[in-house]
DNA sequence: ATGCTAAAAGGACATTTGTCCCAAATAAGA
DNA sequence: TCTTATTTGGGACAAATGTCCTTTTAGCAT
């Protein structure tokens, strides 16, 4: 639900300590800033370093489907790097969002020089794959009750942090039935 | 919906005839068979020579949630080799299928000191999660219609390939659905 | 060939979810 | 502060999907 890692991120942050903070740039985006938008070319790679966004797709239909919401640490652009396309999601800042960013060029250097790191990008991708397998499985086979309920048990604080909207748009649904069930929950 | 990845297919068998026979092992399984179990350790990164297999995930509600489809090329049990922790689905086998296996130690070794191939399962990753976001996201946002329209434009020989329970498994659905709107469709 | 088992097809009804509204509450600007 | 959007909450009805069950079909094994 709200990705992070800690790991990434601090070794992100030594790098800068040890020499690379010309390569690695702090920026800030405001709420409702696009960091990245679906169907551009992607330039870099970007990590959070504090903050929250969305990380989402539009349909044909005009919904949006929210893929994961990302917190600290999480990496973004790198799916794009590899796979040379266009973006196919775009990235939205929640609150305000600090984030660093690199250059595609320098992230493929880094890539290929920093066995460290490398090993990183692999082992994100690969709990990517794991995480987003897990959850759409649990989606397709249970109902809203249970999607719901399995939401908030991971993130106590949702209805706080993140609007209904894009709550059904994460679970694929309307807001109309998340209140239906919001409301019945209360009433069992 | 059948994932493919003839590159890495090609570099594999290359990397065999260039006497890596003995750590690339080929094994066939029969239709049934399950190459890996769900929940369980893995010990081995697989890559498809020839068949067809379903990834699918088995949930509490009992159902099954089918992943993807793997043909030629495609790779399994990388994911659990970066992430260390147990398979989260299970591969069964459609048709006979012919595979390779190489050793957890000698894919990380492969990966270490091969950069071509490193770069290969970097993008096939990077090609996993984009897919996969692609697909769940137009799942969730179209209707069972749509759904199946899409998935037969991809396949068109589909319903020869693939039996109802599996289709209506990788869509999320009851066979009673599909039916009705294999029906509906056919009317129109 | 004969029987057995699994897959496919679909009727009837229940349940879930969506659509279309409208009203109240809250946030954002002027 | 007043006005205007946006978000939230929910009624009433329509549409989609699931559940349960029965029949048919087709493949497999004895």
């Amino acid at each position: 639900m709200i990705r992070i890692n800690i790991e990434l991120l601090n070794y992100i942050e030594q790098l800068r300590v040890h020499g690379k903070s010309e390569l690695i740039r702090e920026e800030v985006a405001l709420v409702g800033d696009k960091i990245v938008k679906e169907k551009t070319k992607v330039f870099s790679v970007f990590i959070v370093k504090n903050g929250l966004a969305k990380c989402y797709l539009k349909e044909d239909t005009g919904e949006d489907f929210i893929q994961e919401f990302f917190g600290e640490g999480e990496v973004f652009g790198e799916v794009e790097c590899f796979t040379n396309r266009f973006s196919f999601c775009t990235i939205e800042a929640l609150t305000a969002v600090t984030y660093y960013r690199i250059a595609k060029k320098d992230f493929m250097k880094l890539i290929q020089s920093d066995k460290t790191f490398n090993n990183l990008i692999l082992s994100l991708m690969a709990t990517k794959i794991r995480y987003t397998a897990l959850r759409h499985s649990y989606n397709q086979t249970h109902d809203v009750e249970q999607n719901l309920a399995r939401l908030r048990k991971n993130v106590p604080d949702l209805l706080e942090k993140i609007s209904k909207k894009d709550i059904a748009n994460y679970l694929g649904i309307t807001v109309r039935s998340l209140n239906r069930t919001l409301k019945s929950e209360k009433s069992t």
